[in-house]
DNA sequence: GACTATTTGTGCGTATGTATC
DNA sequence: GGATACATACGCACAAATAGT
């Protein structure tokens, strides 16, 4: 016997119904939202309706009404907001596979017991090409910041890297010289600002001419480049490019399902 | 007065305490766990005490804990399970950062009406190199599949492909000589088996010799080498070497604090 | 600006199912 | 089988945010 839904003995014993052969209640509520929201039935940018509404038609309590949409806002498909409601975000699960980092230094993927040797600071005003990759104007003021990274003890340069910095932030350049860690981490430090979303782009490139002496690069002259661009709530906080020689250096990532 | 938790007027009328100053309750017991996990006071594979042992502990109700521990899991510091308990996986958050993608096609981040056409499909057996990236044994049998991907409007050549699936799924070959979207869903589709995890590994090389004249590379020979491994919950499913020119490829990611 | 209705957020107590040892 | 511990589920109550009057 593939087992009833109602006991029907006493008032409201509640407890999980002995399964209807399609898992838990709420996993079943949010198979129906999902679809529903995939087909446009509460369309982007609409309202699912509210908690009271799904418990009526589903006929069950609020507690696993609740389960459901949880699930949803999980996967980035709708916002809950007290005394707004429920709106649909998106029509597909945004986040079915992910990528998870317990820390922007993971970004970078190298020891980070390295040295920073600071070889210029400068006020510059952002050509085309410099501002298109920034997001910026062109003409702007940003504080750009080379330097040469290398292994603690003192070993071979690991990469070059040109910071930029805007023009609010320029006063912590200074400060650059003798900080320890990566900059992002003191410029977040310094302002009280929490980063809050981080972009890399990968290229590979030739090795700028005027780098190679650097980075001793007899060898090879193709480099990984990996443009960093790290943002607080108030905006740009630092960009980065980052040549590493070829020969030394890949990047390397993993993605997981999600549940 | 730091605030009393018992009301003390009707048995138990429940619902929020007036806040004491520090959030939610279920919060402040959450960062109660997490500081006790980071301090090694429920050491990494030991567990969190019992559900209703927390429950007495802070005088609260186990749907107060639960959402606590809820929370915990979905930064993966725990696992729980029936009959078991609560497990400690790793002392800090491993998602305090995160790359959501929707699916494994952005993985490839181009137009994914491209065309495929196969060069060459071999059984073959592993060198110690190529071993090594699989992480296979030298020797062992894997099918090779050598492919060029086109624009759909019979363009130019984007990139070149090298594709290894292990022995036990090289029955699938031939099949994927028709086949429209990429080999890896066509493998997931055949064999029913979800991808369940993916890696990444970016490396800047010489484009190699044997695939300039495939590629109308004339200009540069640099290349972005991208490594891509998939896995079912069976092990490795296929992994694939992409040779892109440099001058049209450029790998992009972003990245979001979670919460 | 103050008030009210609506909707979600937080929290308690309880009961039963199911997995593990 | 029995004990333990988490999973699912119900009903209720009060708090906080929001929109509209």
């Amino acid at each position: 016997m593939p087992a009833k839904r109602e006991s029907g003995r006493r008032p409201a014993p509640s407890g999980p119904r002995a399964s209807t052969g399609a898992g838990p209640r709420y996993r079943q509520i949010l198979e129906a939202l999902r679809a529903r929201i995939e087909r446009g039935i509460y369309p982007v940018g609409g309202h699912v309706p509210t908690e009271s509404a799904l418990c009526r038609e589903f006929g069950v309590s609020r507690y696993t009404v609740r389960a459901a949409l949880a699930n949803l806002v999980e996967h980035g498909m709708v916002e809950r907001r007290p005394g707004l409601g429920t709106i649909v975000l998106a029509p597909q699960s945004q986040r079915a596979y992910q990528q998870s980092i317990r820390s922007l230094a993971d970004l970078f993927q190298f020891a980070l017991d390295t040295h920073v040797a600071i070889r210029a600071s400068t006020l510059v005003e952002l050509d085309a090409a410099t501002a298109a990759v920034l997001g910026a104007e062109p003409g702007e003021r940003w504080l750009q910041v080379d330097s040469v990274r290398r292994t603690a003890s003192g070993g071979p340069p690991i990469c070059c890297t040109s910071s930029f910095l805007p023009d609010r932030l320029a006063w912590i350049g200074p400060e650059l010289q003798d900080c320890v860690g990566p900059f992002y981490a003191h410029i977040e430090a310094r302002t009280g600002e929490p980063i809050v979303r981080a972009t890399q782009e990968i290229r590979a490139e030739p090795m700028p001419a005027h780098l190679r002496p650097l980075l001793d690069d007899r060898d090879g002259a193709i480099a990984l480049c990996l443009i960093r661009h790290y943002f607080s709530a108030a905006g740009s906080v630092i960009c980065s490019f980052n040549w590493h020689p070829a020969a030394t250096f890949s990047y390397r990532m993993e993605i997981e399902r999600k549940r």
